[in-house]
DNA sequence: AGCCTCTAAATTATCGATAAAATGAGACGG
DNA sequence: CCGTCTCATTTTATCGATAATTTAGAGGCT
């Protein structure tokens, strides 16, 4: 496996933020293991920031959720326990269908307009075998269709259940085929949108988040 | 009103975590009102701490949702519209009704024992108009409640919800009459635990969040 | 008076250095 | 051979000082 020395970023400029997210993403596509620690030194060495900046990206990692940290002894990347995945998904699942009854439907033509072309580029990402920009448009189209929801804290808590299973998500990032089911999905969503059915709606994203779930829980305990 | 200076706190040794608490406890007690602006020599003087932790206190405060902070411009304490107000309670409302779903009953012994305790000596706070112990005492019973739930990230969130609304909480701790109310409400909560409907258990969880956030619009929308 | 500009004061952001704590390796005694 | 005690090393926590930014107000111009 790939350490994390063997990962170099000169070049760029970053603050703690960049830094959070280029972790976050490391994490998702699985260089980062669950459970591999994270010093100051090495985060120190990679992206040649000072040790100021280092350790506000750790603190940063840390209210994200995706690290835990121990007084005097550093931080590590979060490994999930399947209860507790069960337990992220429960609420997960909670959220994301109230706020998809919430959605005022049918939806007005601006917000399929701004769905439409994130799901375009989103299939397009797929299909190139783009990663990184699957990733992103994905949560992009989740966060910008549970916004008409009207209740900005409820998206922020989902966003934060969203970041809390990322390493649950990584697994499905590796097949063309459940990316191409996802992206599916997505597209009924749309449909539903110009609809005037909530419960479909809010059906259809709770079994969206299945796939990804039962993979992972199926993965560990096979090992 | 009293203002920031005028609370000292020697003698006591501070770390961040404490100073965070102490300043949340101002925020309920309506000591520090919405919009206060908090300067890091201010807590630097008040509680003869470095600059760090200062610093360190108010990027806790931020997390936890009770503070602002803009770049270069420092903190003030976070003042709510009507609109996130009724958002916060949504979700509030929606978080704590599924625990309270969630909580298999009839709920044991143990657990009844211990709420028994807590409320009791919530009883004695608020007869004692010791608000900062109703204060602790209720938020503990809630807390307590709900992990019965069995999922900890679903308690984790609704702590979260229950920080966010402390502004609006703080106008319920003025009068007596609505922490006997409310301290009524938790002895129903008990007597519930004991049944077997959790549909009524969830109502009165839902209900006991009214009369505050009733309140605090009200007063808001005459000012 | 109204308005712009420039300076000084206040405040936050950043840095490098030092202190404190944990970790692991090797020495020593049982 | 095993435990454990000490010391060197690694790593995190804390500090004081300096840099950068914003804010407010004085002074000058039209």
């Amino acid at each position: 496996m790939q350490t994390l020395d063997d990962i170099s970023e000169d070049e760029i400029e970053h603050d703690d933020l960049s830094i959070a997210r280029a972790l976050e993403e490391d994490i998702i596509f699985g260089r980062l293991a669950p459970g591999t620690r994270l010093t100051e030194d090495t985060l120190l060495a990679r992206f040649h920031v000072t040790r100021h900046f280092a350790r506000q990206a750790i603190v940063q990692l840390e209210t994200m959720g995706i690290v835990v940290r121990e007084r005097n002894k550093g931080a590590t990347v979060r490994s999930l326990t399947p209860r507790q995945v069960q337990e992220i998904y429960d609420v997960r699942e909670l959220l994301q269908r109230q706020a998809a009854l919430w959605i005022p439907l049918p939806a007005p033509d601006e917000l399929i307009a701004e769905l439409t072309a994130l799901h375009e580029e989103h299939g397009r990402n797929v299909e190139a075998g783009y990663l990184r920009g699957v990733h992103e448009t994905n949560d992009k189209f989740h966060l910008t269709l549970f916004s008409a929801c009207g209740n900005s804290h409820l998206v922020q808590s989902i966003e934060l259940y969203m970041r809390l299973s990322l390493p649950v998500r990584a697994n499905s990032m590796s097949s063309k085929e459940s990316l191409r089911i996802s992206h599916e999905h997505h597209r009924l969503m749309i449909e539903m949108l110009k609809g005037r059915d909530n419960w479909v709606l809010a059906q259809l994203c709770v079994d969206h988040l299945q796939p990804s779930k039962k993979r992972y829980l199926a993965y560990v305990s096979e090992n």
